[in-house]
Parts: C-alpha cells; sequence; structure tokens
DNA sequence: GATATATCGGTATAATAATATCGATATATC
DNA sequence: GATATATCGATATTATTATACCGATATATC
C-alpha cells in the first residue's frame, strides 16, 4: 500500500504487471507528439478493459485525468517512471554465464529499467577474470562475500536447475534483497526476500497447451 | 475444459504454469529415488497451499491417490509430461537474432519442452546464409513464406519494440497459430492465436518495488 | 484382523481481481 | 453563454482463484 496526497492506493500483482505495456504505449504517444490520452483509448489499443485502465492509472498518477479530455501523456509518463523506479539505478550481479546469461549481459537495454549488472559469477575457470562487455566474471565462491561488499541488492540467476537453489542460499546470505530467478524450480528464500520468477517454462506450457487444442479441434 | 476419463478437469492459467514447477519438484524425487509423493508434502516443499496442489495434481493425473500413500512419482511425471504436451515436438522459428534471441537458438533445453526452433531470421544481411548451433538464418521477407511452406505454428519474437508488431502480423500471415513475445508490448493477434508474452520488463517491476519498499523501510 | 490416521476428493467459503453501472463534471460545440 | 457528451471516479457486481472444511477410505500399526 501505498500513500499519494491522503488516499490510499493499493496496486494488485497484476496491475503491476501491466504497468510496463503502458510505458512502451506512453512513450510511443509521446514520439508520435500526442499531447493528451484517455483511459478507453489505451483500453483500446491495448485490449484491456476500460474501468482496468482507469484504475491502473490512478494507481500511478498523482493528477487525475479530465473529462473529455484525459491525462496528459507527459505527466502521465513521468509518472509511470517514478512509480516504477526507473529513474533510480540499482545495482545487480549475475551468477551462471551461460547461454541465457551472456545475453542478459549483452543486453543494453537493462539501464532503462534502472538495473546495473556490475559483476558475473561463474564456476568455469577458463572465465575467471575475463570480461563480457565491460563485465568482469568472478569465481562462484566469491559471491556471498563481493554482495556483501559491494552492498548488492538484486542477484540473478542464470544457472540450471540442480544449482539454482545453493547460488540462492549465497545470494541471500551476501545480503542480497531480490532475486531474479530464471530457472524452472520453486526457491526457498527467508521472509522480506522476493524471488521473482521468470517463467518461461510456463510460458511454454501456455504455447504447448494453446496449439494442441487448436489442432485438436481442427482434426474434428 | 478437457476430459479425463469421464469427469471434466477444468485449469487455470494460473494452475497451468505451476506445471512446470511440479515437473522439476516430480524430476528432483524420481533422481532420488523416491516413489511415492502425496499432495501435503508437495505443498510443504513447494509453500504451496495443500489443496491447490491436490487440485492441480487432479487436473493432470488420470489416476488418483491413494490415502496414507499419496501419487507414484513416475506415474505423475508420465501425466504431466503428457499434460504438458512435452512428448511430441513443435516447430519454431525465431525472429530477431539479437543478444537474446542468439541465446535461445544457443539453448539445448527447449527439446525437453517439445519445442524445436528449426530457423531464425533477421533484416541484418550479414547473417543472411550463416549458421548459429545449427540453425540456418534467413532474410526477414521471407518469413511468411517460409512459415507457410514449413508449416510452422510457432513464432519466437525477440526483435525490438518497434518492429514487434510487423513481425507478428508477418507470422500470422504465415499460418503461425502461437507466438511467444519477448518485446515489452501488447501485440495484436487476431481470435485463436494466442500472444504469449514474456514480460522481463514485468518482473523487473516487481523487482525494483520490492527493493524500494525495502529500503524505505530501512531507512524509517 | 481391528484400530487409528494420513491422505484423498468433493463441496463450501473467502479473497482477489476484473468488469459493469452510474452520477458528476469539465470541455467541446453550437 | 447554453447544451450535449466524453470521460472521470466511485461503488456495485460478477468472475476467477485460493483456501478451508469434512466425510470417505486405504493403509500403516498394533
Amino acid at each position: 500500500m501505498q500513500i499519494q496526497g491522503n488516499k490510499p492506493v493499493v496496486v494488485s500483482k497484476q496491475a503491476l504487471q501491466r504497468m510496463p505495456y503502458y510505458l512502451e504505449y506512453l512513450k510511443k504517444l509521446r514520439a508520435r507528439g500526442v499531447e493528451f490520452v484517455s483511459a478507453p483509448m489505451i483500453a483500446q489499443d491495448l485490449k484491456l478493459n476500460e474501468v482496468q485502465v482507469r484504475k491502473d492509472l490512478a494507481a500511478v498518477s498523482s493528477v487525475g485525468g479530465r473529462p473529455k479530455t484525459g491525462f496528459s501523456v507527459p505527466e502521465l509518463l513521468q509518472n509511470m517512471e517514478s512509480f516504477l523506479g526507473y529513474n533510480d539505478v540499482n545495482e545487480a550481479v549475475l551468477v551462471g554465464v551461460g547461454a541465457l546469461g551472456r545475453a542478459l549481459l549483452s543486453y543494453k537495454g537493462f539501464s532503462n529499467y534502472g538495473l546495473k549488472i556490475i559483476a558475473a559469477f561463474d564456476t568455469d575457470p577458463s572465465l575467471y577474470n575475463t570480461e563480457l562487455r565491460g563485465t568482469a566474471i568472478f569465481p562462484a565462491e566469491r559471491l556471498t562475500e563481493l554482495c556483501a561488499r559491494l552492498k548488492i541488492r538484486i542477484g540473478i540467476v542464470t544457472v540450471p536447475a540442480g544449482q539454482a537453489q545453493a547460488v540462492c542460499d549465497m545470494l541471500v546470505a551476501g545480503g542480497v534483497l531480490a532475486i531474479w530467478n530464471f530457472a524452472p524450480i520453486h526457491l526457498n528464500v527467508p521472509p522480506n526476500i522476493l524471488a521473482q520468477n521468470e517463467n518461461m517454462a510456463a510460458s511454454l506450457a501456455m504455447l504447448s497447451k494453446h496449439l494442441r487444442q487448436k489442432l485438436e479441434t481442427e482434426t474434428d
């Protein structure tokens, strides 16, 4: 719960996950020079419910929208970015320099989301003391120590499923507060620590199920 | 809705997304030689509600569990894999051979999920007629044509946000039925076509919000 | 073999999230 | 300046999902 002005605004998990889509959409509008946008308009373009959009916007926007006009695009953009915390930078470490780890290290876009990966870790000695796109790679044994020393708050886990829990424990021991987990397993973390799963296997499950249904009805 | 035996079993979206975690968990049990597992046991390990687990299992498992014993691990595993469709192979194309696209092409694990990427596309001519880990890269202009000819059903979109909708349209034109979208935008697709978003920006939003709350209460 | 009990499966309730409804109002239009 | 209306914001309803409850039963234990 967050207090803005004097009305308490609750944001559901789902709503929070929709925010990045609003943000991208608003950026597109700004690029086109659009000054105002209404909830029904956004709803139409993003294929969402009008009321849902209005509630979502109410949660982030300090200033209300105006009848017949809607919301100011630049204002909404600023509110959204500050709401999502993309303005202040969070430093992170990445553990597991495999294919996926490498891709994330190479991705420049994270700076737009307030994320900065400042070190990587792996167990492969041939990688030690090398760099990938400017990020140094350290031995996994030093994970806890370096997290603590550098006051790292975010750990990105891109190791195979079998090692993910061990890595997670090391991150927690190092004082990390939030973990972005790409392994398809449940991580046990203490309360107060967030384990956010990037559940690619779940996406694949959705794809697979959809396809099966389509192909079944096709052959009926 | 799915009919097994003669009782209709509905699987909620959320339940479907939990399945991969059950699957990995069951694999771990099998590796340890565990023969039976009960819903309360799974719930405890995966930090889920016992009833939820039982309902989820009921949705996939043709055979019920037994009091005092639970479910047979191998049986459950088999049911889960066939439920998720990981046994039959779906062919896919990938569009956008950037950092992320490369990572996905390099990832061997997709075969475990019944996914096989058989071609990649990009607009960079220097990539044409090259291969990445055995997957040929074609010009993006040929996307629709090749999808249709190869009867591809799944498209993986790893292009920047600005191009995602155009790529999506080409895939749909080529007869693709399901799209796995990594761009942080909403894709407009016809009904019957699934646009499954891998919403990494949403994960970052969750991380960012959690951190902000933690750090705020710390300084109070 | 009798008894106690862990677990199951079904039904009921509660919590959460999405959508519908409606009066109020600022602004575009005449 | 008067009027019509698009949009807002608040409240009510519905849908979905999660959790609690409870009788039935197979099996472990004595």
